[in-house]
DNA sequence: CTGAAAGCGCTTACAG
DNA sequence: CTGAAAGCGCTTACAG
C-alpha cells in the first residue's frame, strides 16, 4: 500500500463534483476549454476542501519539479543572506522554490553539492562557484554568478567597475597612499577589485595590497594587521575588498587612536548588514543582488522553458555585467594634507 | 507526450540486463531478497548508466519527497548563515534537502511562507518564527526554534542561561553599572536575554536596558546611542543582546575616544562571523547551532518517518534546551575602579 | 530468489 | 465543452 496523503486530490474533487479528474485539471490549471460555470465551481470546490495539487504527480508527470538549486561556495560567507534573500525572491516570483546547497571544502565537495541538487531533480542551478573553480556541465541549466573574467559566465557584477569607483573617491578626496586589503589572491572577485581599482588611480598615486590570508598564514587567524604602522608610512587611505576586511581595518586602527575619516578613511565592498551602523558609518561599494538574481532566474527560467532536453548548459554565452554602486557615508573623507606631510618626512 | 527524462530509469536497466524492474529496485535499495551476485551486476551496471532515481517517481509513490522546510523570520538577519549551514548539514547528513522560504513582512507572510513550503511538498519543516508569533499546525511535522518560553516549543537555546554567563563574567570582573542594548522589545529571545542577565546580577549591581528600535523611532535609522554619555554616568560595561548591537556600540565607544576594554567592557551574543576579527574582538555567548540543528531534524526524521498519516503536530512536547557557551575575547576586562569612582562623581 | 502488477497524482493528446 | 485512457518512474505486497 502506497502511503496516503493527508488532502484531497483531484480524483476526489471529480468525483464529489461528478466530473472527471482531465475537467477538474483543466479547470484548475486554466488549461483546456471548460465552460466558465464548471470552472466557477470546481475552483470553488476545491478551496472548500483545501485542495494542494501534489507536486510530485505534477513532477512525475511534466518532468520539471518546480525547483531550483542554489550552490555557495560557504553559507557562512556575509554575503550569503543577501544572495539568498534576492535569489529566494526572484525565484519565488518566478513560481521556483530553491533548495540550498553547501559546497564547503574542495572542489570535490563542489561537484557534491551539485550532483545531491541533480538528484533531487531541481530544473535549474545558480552557482557561485568556489575559488578558480570552472563549472563544465551537468545536468541542467546552469547560472553561474562570479565575476565579468571568468569564461562562460552568465550573471556577475561588475567588480572591476566598482574598484574604478573606489579609486575616484579616494582620488576625489585627495588620497595619494592607498593601502589596498584583500583576504584571498586567489579569488578572482578580488582580483578584479584590485585591478578596478588601481586602473582607476590618478598618475602620482601609489597603491600597495596587503592579502590577509598571508599574513595570517604567519601571525596566526586574527591577528593584527599592523595598519598603525602604515599609517606613518604614509597611507591615507585602507581600500577593503570586503566590508569584512573594512571593519576588521576600521576597528584596529580605531583602537590605535586613528580617527576616521578625519586621519585616515577606510572603505569596503559589498554593503553587509552593519555596514551602515557601525561608527564611522562604512563607505562601500554596492551590488545590485536583485537585479543579478533576476537576471539569473529568469535567464534558467527561459532555459528550463526551452530546453524539454534538459541538458547540461550554461544559460547563455554572453556575460550581464550588472554595475556596482558607489555608497558614499561617513569612514571615507578629504585627506589631511598635514598628518599626510608630517608622516611623510618620518619616512 | 509526457517530456523525456535526461538519464536512464529503472526499466531501462531492467531491459537491458533482462530482469525486472522489481528486482533492480531491490538490488538498488537493498531491500528484498536479491542473489549478491545479481546485485553486484545490477549495481554496476547502473553506475555505468550514471543512474540517477526520479524523486518525483520516488515522492509520489512514497509519499515523502526528502525535503525539509527552513522557515526564517529574515534572511537578511546576521544569524541566519550560521542556522542554514547547520541545518543543511544535519539535514543533508540525514539524508534530506533543505527548501528554504523567507517569511518577511508581516505574520501573513509567514504563514504564506509556510503554505509554500506544503504545496511543495515537504516532510517536515524547521521554523524560527517571527516575534510573538505562535505556530499553531501545518500539513507536517514542525519543529521550531526559538526560546524556551514560547510554549509548544521543540528546541532553542537557553538564551536566559546565555544572559547569567554574561551576568556572572561581567560581575566577576568587577562591573556594577550595566547597560543592556537590545534591539526590540517586543522579541522574546532578546527578552530572555535581558531576563537572564538580570538574574545574574550579583547584588550591589544595577542594570538598565536601552531598546535601539525605540530610540530610532526618533533620532532615525542609525542614530547615535549616546553611550559616551552612559559612561560618564558611570556605566562600565555594555552588555549588548546581539554581537551585531555590540558591534554598533564598540564602534561608537571607540570613535568617542573610550578605550575597550580598558575604560570599559562591550560584550554581545551570537559570535557572528565577524566578532572574532574585530579590534579588540568581541566577548560573547555562543549557541551551539549544530547541536539545535541536529536535534531539529532528527525530531523531525523520527515524526515522519512515524507519522504516516503527516498530521501537522509539532514534534515534540518537551522542550530541550541546549546550553549556550561564554566566549571571553578582548573586549570585556578588569573594571577600572579609578575611572569609575570619578565618574560617580560627576553624577 | 525473482517477477508481474497495481497504483501514487498528475497532465495531455485524443476521441466524442 | 467534457471524458476515457495512457503514462511519467518508482516501490511494495504478493505470487511463483
Amino acid at each position: 500500500m502506497a502511503s496516503s496523503r493527508s488532502g484531497p486530490n483531484l480524483s476526489r474533487i471529480a468525483t464529489s463534483l461528478g466530473v472527471s479528474v482531465a475537467t477538474v485539471s483543466n479547470a484548475l490549471s486554466g488549461k483546456g476549454r471548460v465552460s466558465g460555470q464548471l470552472v466557477e465551481r470546481i475552483r470553488e470546490h476545491a478551496a472548500e476542501l483545501g485542495y494542494v495539487p501534489s507536486q510530485a504527480g505534477r513532477a512525475l508527470r511534466t518532468g520539471r519539479s518546480g525547483v531550483l538549486g542554489l550552490v555557495l561556495p560557504d553559507i557562512a560567507n556575509p554575503l550569503f543572506p543577501k544572495i539568498a534573500q534576492a535569489i529566494e525572491f526572484a525565484a519565488s516570483a518566478a513560481g521556483y522554490g530553491v533548495l540550498i546547497a553547501d559546497s564547503r571544502g574542495d572542489v570535490a565537495a563542489q561537484t557534491e553539492a551539485i550532483n545531491r541538487l541533480v538528484e533531487r531533480g531541481v530544473d535549474g542551478m545558480v552557482i557561485i562557484p568556489r575559488r578558480a573553480t570552472r563549472i563544465s556541465s551537468a545536468a541542467c541549466p546552469i547560472a553561474v554568478i562570479d565575476t565579468p573574467s571568468t569564461p562562460g559566465n552568465t550573471v556577475s557584477a561588475d567588480h572591476w567597475q566598482g574598484g574604478r569607483e573606489i579609486a575616484g573617491h579616494l582620488a576625489g578626496l585627495g588620497h595619494r597612499r592607498i593601502l589596498i586589503i584583500g583576504n584571498n589572491q586567489e579569488s578572482s572577485v578580488q582580483n578584479d577589485r584590485v585591478g578596478g581599482i588601481r586602473s582607476g588611480l590618478h598618475s602620482g598615486m601609489h597603491a600597495e595590497t596587503l592579502w590577509i590570508d598571508k599574513l595570517e598564514r604567519d601571525g596566526g587567524s586574527g591577528c593584527p594587521l599592523g595598519l598603525a604602522e602604515r599609517v606613518r608610512q604614509g597611507f591615507s587611505a585602507f581600500a577593503a575588498l570586503s566590508d569584512l576586511q573594512a571593519l576588521r581595518a576600521l576597528t584596529e586602527l580605531q583602537q590605535a587612536g586613528v580617527n576616521i575619516p578625519a586621519d585616515v578613511s577606510v572603505t569596503g565592498f559589498d554593503d553587509l548588514i552593519w555596514s551602515p551602523v557601525v561608527t564611522p558609518s562604512l563607505t562601500t561599494v554596492r551590488m545590485d543582488m536583485d537585479t543579478i538574481a533576476g537576471i539569473a532566474v529568469s535567464a534558467l527560467a527561459d532555459a528550463i522553458r526551452a530546453n524539454s532536453i534538459r541538458q547540461g548548459v550554461l544559460v547563455t554565452a554572453e556575460i550581464e555585467r550588472v554595475a556596482m554602486q558607489l555608497i558614499v557615508r561617513q569612514s571615507s573623507g578629504p585627506a589631511n594634507p598635514a598628518s599626510k606631510t608630517s608622516e611623510m618626512e618620518n619616512m
